[in-house]
RNA sequence: GGCUGGGUGGCAGAGUGGUCAUGCAGCGGUCUGCAACACCGUUUACGCCGGUUCGAUUCCGACCCCAGCCUCCA
């Protein structure tokens, strides 16, 4: 088996994965702040982290996935001087702050199932971990990296010589050109550890602490929980891209102050989602959901698919028009898995090729054109091609094994009148016949003579 | 303005110092009662200007444009 290779941000290079322990791995993967539902951009990231680890699963890696919900801490601004977004969405809604949290965090583990993804080993919440959190601070005080202001302690960024590495930060221009309210921070890049409860105003989430009521900072919850499940210095922590600048650039500085450590091994990140040249953005309040484009037609695995034809490390344009044609081609895929019947040996040639592509830096669109010229080779076995293909699909995940067509969930009506149609046609009553397929798609659905017989689908909009 | 990354054919999107990415769409066929589906064939590309080289889309430099972060963020 060729060795397992994957980019990490923090050398900025593709270099060999090897564990720190024999066999196994550690996997962080930052969660969702659980105050909204996630867009489909969210989801991207996650299902780039799920193919990560099948990909290391294939290689025989037994994997400790951990992912995090933040449910509370994440201020409206990263700059420690916003709302906490928990705290904020409650009060618009007029819901209870806990309540909000369970309701999303339900919301977002649903769209993980429905595109595939392999549950995490351990689901992890910010305040189920408070006194961990608290600890990790008091550690970060003792060592003389915090100080206190009127509204929180801070870490002091400035006594750790290498801040900002992950993201090559120039700290100094940083300090030119801030934009940001400094407040009472002595430096652009220290942030919160802890925050104290504004004395005018009940919040709904606090606690008692050392220094006083109140709550934690958004980015200790990651050092405390990863150093709970994973240790000190685990394998891979992964994220979206714009977590490199600030969350992971301060999880480190957290960490390498308390424990010495860069976190972790292998720093990796999921890149964005666009949408008409502009990242798909929770805060504008009109972003995609899955269920948005479920409602439209498409399948979760639909976008699975779409993900896959993209490089992780790639930002990716979303249309509608591009969606579409990857329906088109999974479709396509589905059947010709169908008809392959029963599945064979599988391929050691093309099984070779594709630990290559994925082996080398998750390269699935370079995997999924090897399915396309495996699809195409006329000298390989239908069985072969099946029992490849379903082998292929431990990474894909895309279901290939369960689909059939099916004319699930079309009316009794349109069922019936497709009947019909069937024995005008039979009966070679082609007038008869259209007239039935009209009135078929009067209801909404089209109807189409496949090899398999009559195919029913809803007419798009 | 500072920092990080990117500009590939109608769309999406890989990759490489000199022979194909791939998918969708388009076009021409096979099939079909007509269509659709499926299948076969096929057209269009590497932002701009210099440099290195026998040869650059691929390496180097300048420029233009775009995205991300610095302000909410996966």
């Amino acid at each position: 088996m060729l060795p397992l290779k994957l980019f990490d941000t923090y050398e900025r290079r593709v270099r060999e994965f090897i564990p720190l322990v024999e066999g196994e791995v550690g996997l962080y993967a930052c969660g969702p702040t659980v105050y909204n539902y996630a867009h489909i951009g969210n989801l991207r990231t996650y299902l780039f982290e799920d193919c990560l680890r099948r990909v290391l699963e294939f290689n025989g890696f037994k994997v400790n996935h951990v992912v995090n919900i933040t449910d509370v801490g994440h201020l409206t601004s990263d700059a420690d001087t916003g709302e906490d977004k928990m705290e904020l969405s409650a009060r618009e809604t007029g819901r209870d702050a806990w309540q909000l949290a369970d309701f999303y965090s339900e919301a977002f583990k649903a769209d993980l199932i429905h595109l595939n993804t392999l549950a995490p080993k351990i689901w992890c919440r910010a305040t189920d971990h408070i006194v961990e959190q608290i600890e990790f601070v008091v550690d970060l005080e003792t060592k003389g990296y915090t100080y206190r202001t009127s509204d929180g302690i801070y870490f002091n960024s400035r006594k750790l010589n290498n801040y900002g590495y992950l993201a090559r930060l120039d700290v100094d221009g940083l300090q030119a050109g801030a934009r940001v309210q400094l407040g009472e921070r002595q430096f652009v890049t220290d942030f919160a550890l802890w925050k104290f409860s504004n004395a005018k105003e009940q919040r709904q989430m606090e606690w008692d602490s050392p220094w006083g009521v109140g709550f934690p900072g958004w980015h200790i919850e990651c050092s405390a929980m990863s150093a709970k499940y994973l240790g000190d210095f685990f394998d891979i922590h992964c994220g979206g891209e714009d977590h490199i600048p600030i969350h992971h650039t301060n999880e480190i500085a957290q960490t390498e102050a308390s424990r010495g450590t860069r976190l972790a091994n292998f720093w990796m990140h999921g890149y964005f989602l666009q949408v008409k040249n502009a990242k798909m953005a929770k805060s504008t309040g009109d972003f995609l959901r899955l269920e948005t484009l479920i409602e439209a037609g498409y399948s979760a695995m639909d976008y699975r698919y779409f993900c896959l034809t993209a490089h992780y490390r790639s930002q990716m344009s979303f249309s509608w028009e591009s969606l579409t044609a990857n329906q088109t081609a999974l479709a396509r895929l589905y059947l010709h898995a169908y008809e392959w019947g029963a599945p064979g040996d599988v391929s050691s040639d093309y099984l070779d090729r594709f630990i290559a592509f994925i082996n080398e830096d998750l390269n699935m669109p370079r995997a999924l054109a090897l399915v396309w010229d495996m699809v195409r080779d006329d000298e390989l076995d239908p069985g072969t091609k099946k029992a490849t293909l379903l082998k292929f699909d431990e990474i894909f995940g895309l279901q290939i094994a369960a689909w059939q067509p099916g004319i699930s969930e079309v009316p009794q009506a349109v069922l019936d009148l497709a009947d019909a149609r069937t024995q005008a046609r039979a009966d070679k009553d082609w007038q008869r016949a259209d007239e039935l397929r009209d009135q078929i798609a009067d209801l909404g659905y089209a109807v189409e003579d496949t090899r398999e017989g009559p195919k029913i689908t809803p007419r798009a909009t």
